[in-house]
DNA sequence: ATCGGCTCGCGCAA
DNA sequence: TGCGCGAAGCCGAT
């Protein structure tokens, strides 16, 4: 928990405000618990206010369709808990309701999610200033706390041994958030009602890209992250580590999107992919070390960096190879338009595209064999650096994450060792095609998107 | 099928 | 100061 002005609790105050940034769950949610922590101090009711705007970069229809589909799960919830709940969607850019200054003016103290990029990154920076109350952050994304790291850690293995030591301490049940004072009637207005059967009329209302449609193979919410997070128990956590490279076995959780808008915590799931583990006798290490080590590093890696997805904050020795490589030719360059629409003359990395752009994920191994081929088939490194971003914003329900940026730049060396020199990438990790086919049926997977190409059914969408 | 070399730098042991 | 080893590989030799 960090309180990030010097504001002072306000006497004449209705509630304590909760702002779900990052953080969209009411279920294992530290940030929350410690606002109603602060409420019964002041006996106050606790009101959690969530907002969706349409002016933030490249806002579209899929990604309003997952958030908002997220926004009944929650509501019951809260009802449940007796805490007050104001959901605000701001459809037009000329609406000047500014509705998060309004609740904050009446709340004792204001609770917010602490996270190292995107929009939350710069609200956190500006909005404490501007308030008279107390403005706190708590990290509820991260299992250890990401501030209790003191530098930026080189890779994995610099910090693997830090976070097991912490884990005893912090792989622990997050506390619930038990108010006092019970919230009664709706929160306060305006308030935007949200059900299963008006999503698409709202999202049709909003000024936000209505090009990008809802993704074939996820829906939004915390009732839909528990169903995939369940069907990875039963299914897939047995597979996993030989698996895991095998886009066609789905033996990963998929629960990305979930993680990233906060609709699940990845601590919960840590704690019940161990204990599902202990009682079927499997082992989920290798599940634990990509849900932990490699997404907490990725936190690290934003949290240090002053941008976190510029090439300034790759390692020096692949800067220099990156620079070194600038005037190499290019056997094959597209264009931002070409990578887009999957025109490339590749047909497995099209199949990795179409990928994201049917289910708005691609697979973890398949996703680093897309970004280094754009590197290779991009006239510079920064223009390949702008396309990876600009995908992934725009189709990526797991995009705008720290982890997003990371697996980027992780393509332009972060985190990763030199190998031997080669053309364009000096020594940073090369993949070819024929890696992908030694490794792994690709066959199958082209075989996959074909279908959902074809039909506009994902065949392993969750049932 | 499997193995070693490629190459940098962190962090711990000495 | 030396040394082991690392987030997902490639390539050529055996």
């Amino acid at each position: 928990m960090n309180l990030l002005n010097q504001g002072e609790p306000n006497r004449d105050a209705s509630y304590v405000l909760y702002w779900a940034q990052m953080n969209r769950r009411v279920a294992s949610n530290h940030g929350l618990a410690y606002a109603a922590e602060l409420a019964n101090e002041h006996r106050l009711p606790l009101l959690y206010y969530e907002g969706l705007t349409c002016d933030y970069p490249k806002a579209n229809r899929r990604l309003h369709t997952f958030i908002l589909e997220g926004v009944p799960d929650t509501a019951r919830e809260l009802a449940r808990l007796g805490i007050g709940y104001t959901f605000y969607l701001r459809r037009k850019r000329s609406d000047a309701n500014n509705v998060f200054y309004r609740l904050a003016e009446k709340a004792a103290a204001v609770v917010t999610d602490d996270y190292p990029v995107f929009i939350a990154r710069e609200f956190n920076k500006r909005v404490p200033a501007k308030l008279k109350v107390p403005y706190y952050t708590v990290d509820s994304s991260c299992i250890v706390p990401m501030n209790l790291f003191e530098k930026r850690e080189y890779a994995a293995y610099t910090i693997r041994p830090k976070i097991n030591r912490w884990l005893p301490e912090f792989l622990e049940p997050a506390p619930k958030p038990k108010v006092k004072v019970r919230w009664s009637g709706p929160g306060p207005g305006p308030h935007t009602e949200v059900t299963a059967d008006n999503i698409a009329k709202l999202v049709s209302e909003c000024e936000v890209d209505q090009s990008v449609p809802p993704s074939l193979s996820y829906r939004g919410g915390a009732g839909e992250a528990q169903r995939h997070f369940k069907h990875f128990l039963e299914h897939s956590l047995r597979r996993y580590a030989r698996e895991r490279n095998e886009p066609s076995k789905h033996a990963t959780s998929s629960l990305s999107p979930y993680l990233h808008f906060g609709h699940i915590n990845a601590l919960d799931v840590a704690l019940g992919a161990r204990e599902y583990a202990a009682e079927h006798k499997l082992v989920a290490d290798e599940f634990l070390e990509e849900l932990i080590v490699r997404r907490e590093l990725a936190f690290n890696h934003a949290l240090f960096s002053d941008k976190p997805a510029a090439l300034e904050s790759v390692p020096g020795w692949a800067q220099e190879d990156l620079r070194r490589h600038a005037s190499d030719p290019r056997p094959e360059v597209y264009t931002r338009e070409e990578f887009e629409r999957a025109e490339t003359g590749d047909d497995l990395w099209n199949a990795t595209q179409k990928e994201l752009l049917l289910r708005g994920k691609i697979h973890g191994y398949y996703r680093m064999y897309w970004g280094k081929k754009i590197i290779e088939w991009s006239a510079t490194a920064e223009e390949a650096l702008e396309t990876m971003v600009d995908l992934h914003d725009r189709y990526a329900l797991d995009g705008r994450d720290p982890n997003t940026y990371t697996n980027i730049l992780w393509c332009f060396g972060l985190h990763d060792r030199p190998w031997f020199e080669r053309p364009i990438f000096g020594k940073i990790r090369y993949m070819a095609r024929s890696g992908m086919e030694r490794k792994t049926d690709t066959a199958a997977y082209l075989k996959e998107i074909a279908y959902m190409e074809q039909t506009g059914v994902d065949p392993f969408r969750l049932k």
